[in-house]
DNA sequence: TATGAATGAGAATTCATTCAT
DNA sequence: TATGAATGAATTCTCATTCAT
């Protein structure tokens, strides 16, 4: 049964957090998953292939994560606080994934197709901030740098509260300060 | 004479930021270099120090250029811009550094030594943003999550910058926006 | 099935025995045994431990002849003339062998585990001694000492029968000859 | 001035005995003698010659001491009996330089040419030997075998005495005992 | 004669991938 | 579909030796 596929990425994902992905020789990966070597490459035709679909993978539960009870109708500031209290919360909730999707991202490593296909798993947020900006919310600026800022700064938020192990009240009071400096900064 | 150092440091970057670290193989740097892949190991004495010495140069590049006219007596908001334009105006002359810079942040790569040592190139900013922040221009926040933010922003303004290849007018407008917002956003 | 591990302990032997271990490549060593230089690392995790397995296969290999038809219910003299007939033979009979194991014994090549697992396999000349030694047959003598002297003249005595090819009756006088040398010397 | 060469030898003895012929770069050698890479290959045009050299340097420290107050007209067992304390003396005096010796003796790399020369610093002792054998002393035994069988008697004494550490009175009767042990062997 | 940087042919070992069972 | 032994190209690093200064 296809159980394995997701051992197989489990195992990927918990080594590749510990040593790299140079580091993580495929025949860990399958003993760490408790299958074969032979049966790794039944299920992804190369290791390139195999770090692709985890970063798909954790794009995916990211995305889910910040769909969730997302308010459709709410205002442009609505919507954009969900998606910030999410995203830093999915971060601090799983910082492991969290990093490897960060160092995945930088890394080279995830093909371009697969970079497009992750997109549209951002197609929510992407939505929002047009809509943000084409109502002038935040003079003049391109969506492409507002993307690049906002995904700065919740990955600064996030980097921060993982790294001071915020919880509880501090947390919250974390996320939202971020908040306000972010949209300080934006409609200021 | 150490030409040959310079060399291989060059041969380095030049490669590293093409194909990463891991597909950079020694034999290649030195081709690349001129030299015998013996000599590469007479200047350095593992890949990893390479690598470390490599970091260490692009940091003290950066440093140089961010300290060069310096303001130390001028206000804090005016000594953060000059480091906001300096920082961006790296990057933006020298984007395959830049980016290898980048990586190298985030890749584990680099020995805990080498981190520490770079540091002391950033004393300039770090002094001016304690000052900042106990002068209480900046609400409440700790330095940490200010450095993160800072630096958030400002990879964020040279990613737009390179990718969309903004020079002169539409960089300066770029560079001056980019420091409204993060002022905006500090100072609420 | 582990065909492949013998196969490469014999081509070990063979090319060591030419060429000594440190002019005996791996890469050389899996060509001769007509496996993958991969294959060799599968079976043995390094060249040191594969100077150890053949070190260990060695020395089995003497300890079965040695205890081919012991008498284990003999007297001391006979016993040790036992042990004295058969060891000479098996130098004789596998002169590679014995040169090989002889060198591997000086030469810090075999890990301390591996000698002192081998040392189980002699287990019954040991005793032999000591109970010669017990019974006074000896003279006054620590049993380190005559466990030095027993090997260095057997091992003197394979040299001489091999460098000069003795077989059949030479071969038999000869031994018979050292043994007496031997006796008359320890019996004083 | 040419005591560079002998800085060169001490160095090679000194190393060689630590890590083993192989483990000892000629770089290390060269530092280790306070000259530089250059300058070894001036003295000596490879390492094995510089190996060459060491053996016979080293074989002709122990001849040397072997001849010294040699009774040349005592009787024959005064004369072996002479090579005995001497030899054992000597062994136990340089530990160190003594199991380098053994060690070259076995290991293949003193070439020939070599072996040959050191021969020639036995030559008091060879006509000992031959003198007792012609004499009937020894009953019928061979030069060659007598001479395999002396030496590994003496190397037995020698490895015994250097493990326990003898020294002294202990060291005197252990020479002693296994003097006897070796005529009495001989003379049956 | 002394120097030591430069050389480059190896050396041991790794690892993604294949394929017969 | 699952297995895991076998493969061999590729990698980092070493070291005896040379030669221009």
């Amino acid at each position: 049964m296809s159980d394995k596929r997701t051992q197989i990425i489990e195992a990927s994902i918990d080594l590749f957090a510990n040593s790299g992905f140079w580091n993580t020789p495929t025949a860990k990966i399958s003993k760490h998953a408790g299958v074969s070597t032979g049966t790794l490459f039944n299920y992804f035709d190369s290791k390139e292939i195999l770090i692709d679909e985890v970063y798909l993978q954790l794009r995916q539960e990211q995305a889910t994560h910040l769909a969730d009870r997302f308010p459709k109708n709410g205002t442009v500031k609505e919507r954009t606080e969900h998606i910030w209290f999410r995203y830093i919360d999915w971060g601090v909730r799983h910082p492991v994934r969290y990093a490897l999707l960060q160092q995945l991202k930088l890394s080279d490593l995830v093909s371009e197709e697969a970079q497009q296909r992750s997109m549209t798993e951002l197609a929510l947020a992407i939505e929002t901030v047009h809509e943000g900006i084409e109502a002038g919310l935040f003079g003049e600026i391109s969506a492409d740098f507002f993307g690049n800022l906002i995904f700065a700064q919740l990955n600064a938020a996030v980097s921060y509260a993982t790294e001071h192990q915020l919880t509880n009240m501090p947390l919250t009071k974390h996320i939202a300060r971020s908040f306000e400096i972010f949209w300080a900064g934006m409609t200021g």
